[in-house]
DNA sequence: CACTGTTTTTTACGCGCGTAAAATTTTAGT
DNA sequence: ACTAAAATTTTACGCGCGTAAAAAACAGTG
């Protein structure tokens, strides 16, 4: 017997010898179904090879499967690193994630919410651009369709932001810093695009205070999304002025570390912790080189694992109950200190 | 007077004065329908917000404009980047791309061309993982979706492959090498899951051979897309050995070279040109960051650009044809040595 | 003006499935 | 064996749009 080809869920249901209307419901939710059908089912689905089709399934559900997953830069290896984590997740909870980046351009992430729109999706996990988002734009998707908010937040969107505690970050290392060695000076951009900087930036200058240090903020010029080099050409300016605010150096995060490695490297600069040393250089992130570093990147680490977990988790409750939750929570993950050479 | 909410392309006909034939082919392709008329529905398309239902739209159109991407491991930056290109270029076109990663599993690999199957894509751009697809798999899949691959080929599957020529990546490498102190030592992993490996290997012994010289390859072992840490272990256990093939060693791509000189920075080896060095470390791709190495990387570049034009060109050609190209074109686009300070 | 070829509109149908309501069967419980 | 509850099937409709075919409007000729 040739099995033919099933064109349609007609077709297959008729070769399994179920109601359409219940094989529908199979594929919408297998456990909705009795025992007995499933199987029967299944054992169709292994002989004739069919999948519904997606455009059908979803024009007249209420609520797909879908999940729009939105991060600022995915060419950046942190959130290239978060989203694959998130999207493992996704597929595992049973949803079909799709994934958008929004590559640092607000009008791309308004575009990309638009048309995440027409997905009906069941939920969105947005990691917003920040400074740069359209904000009412954002505020008046969260409104229509159900979001979560990750890594960055803004103030009361979506319906939960699930990230990292910036302040566990910055109490660490300062922490580490200061009990190993010179209190940290604070090297960041003047101008961050994400509000996860001046988090850190309040952050250290109450921590230093509460040790009853004097803080020290280097800003630095640039733009875009190019933090090496940014990183880099701050290091070069900051290492030919006469002093140093000081010999130990705190980066808003491991892509300007990065950078700024690679100055003192090129200048001749030893970093390290050692009595020959001539900087110490710490950073924030755990950005997936910042291992391969020379040297080795002193940082603190996100809970990856637990971000992601969590939004899903989050994301899930949030499907179950209809789109809304009791009350917007905000979950932050604690960092964890990784010690390595630089610092 | 208030503008209600535009339900459906019936009544956003009717608000603009026009049949919704009509409507549907202007948004099928503006260009199609009459000057005056195009107008009249772009005017009534300012006054009032309509976009039309994209699962409705595919359900019964025979080709769509979705084109799927799909990348081996989008958490490298290199495919990060290429892919950034690409999806842009896809827009520009007036295509939807959407992203995909296998993350190295092959399984994954399959399940995504499956549910790609399902979104009957204009076209595929596939980057398929290499040694590990299940080859017979994705040629089906070309076989019923016209599909382009690039960056690694697959022998005689798809439309057309655009990729880079390995070749001209060795032998501007290793040229230079030569030219400019001892002969290369060619550093790679064992089992490669790309194919492009191989064919840098093969290119390095006949680059070496045409120029007299000795070929030394380096193999190391490691599997999956760790490649810094492969590359990093890899050069510890080569460091340790009593006496090293050579003091050049040319890396199959800089993603091992990262990992490489992280291993030399921590054994306090001096890798650069001048004669104060101990090594010099060269390699291939011109990995986003392989300009913040210590010290910075010497590399063949690929001409990103050129790679995702041409495939999306291709794409265009492919989709304009019906889906077949007369004969299945292989396009490879020269490197750019890259001189930095590691050689 | 009639004549011809091209757009546009009208009309009509179907895509593949979700889903609601009513009729029927199965299951569980006593 | 009987009954209430749960699951399934039947029936029927509609989603929003693509698209083919026929009719009508239009533009360009002589």
């Amino acid at each position: 017997m040739a099995p033919r080809k099933i064109r349609n869920m007609e077709e297959f249901a008729a070769v399994s010898g179920i109601s359409r209307p219940t094989v529908s419901k199979y594929f919408n939710d297998p456990d909705s179904v009795r025992r007995s059908t499933r199987e029967r089912i299944e054992q169709a689905l292994e002989r004739f090879d069919y999948r519904p089709n997606i455009f059908a399934m979803n024009q007249n559900r209420k609520l797909t499967k879908n999940v729009g997953i939105v991060v600022p830069y995915l060419a950046d290896p942190f959130f290239a690193e978060i989203a694959r984590n998130i999207e493992a997740k996704c597929i595992e909870a049973g949803f079909r994630p799709t994934l958008y980046s929004a590559y640092g351009d607000p009008a791309q992430e308004a575009e990309i919410l638009d048309s995440l729109r027409a997905l009906k999706p069941a939920g969105v996990l947005l990691a917003p651009l920040g400074r740069d988002s359209d904000r009412s734009f954002i505020e008046k998707f969260c409104k229509d369709i159900p979001t979560i908010l990750f890594d960055s937040n803004l103030e009361g969107m979506g319906a939960a932001f699930v990230g990292s505690d910036n302040a566990s970050f910055i109490e660490q290392t300062v922490d580490y810093l200061c009990r190993s060695g010179e209190p940290p000076a604070f090297f960041e951009m003047r101008h961050p695009a994400n509000p996860n900087a001046n988090k850190r930036r309040i952050a250290y200058l109450k921590k230093m205070e509460s040790l009853g240090k004097e803080p020290r903020v280097i800003k630095v010029d640039g733009r875009g999304w190019g933090f090496e080099e940014i990183g880099r050409q701050g290091a070069f300016r900051l290492l030919e002025e006469p002093r140093l605010p000081s010999r130990t150096i705190l980066c808003s995060n491991d892509r300007l570390a990065i950078g700024f490695l690679s100055a003192c490297y090129e200048k001749g600069l030893r970093v390290g912790l050692g009595e020959d040393c001539d900087l110490r250089v710490a950073s924030h992130d755990d950005h997936p080189f910042s291992k391969f570093t020379c040297p080795s990147l002193t940082t603190a680490a996100h809970d990856y694992n637990a971000v992601s977990n969590r939004t899903v988790e989050t994301l899930i409750e949030l499907v179950e109950s209809g789109g809304q939750l009791k009350a917007r929570t905000e979950t932050l993950f604690p960092a964890r200190l990784i010690l390595r050479s630089s610092a």
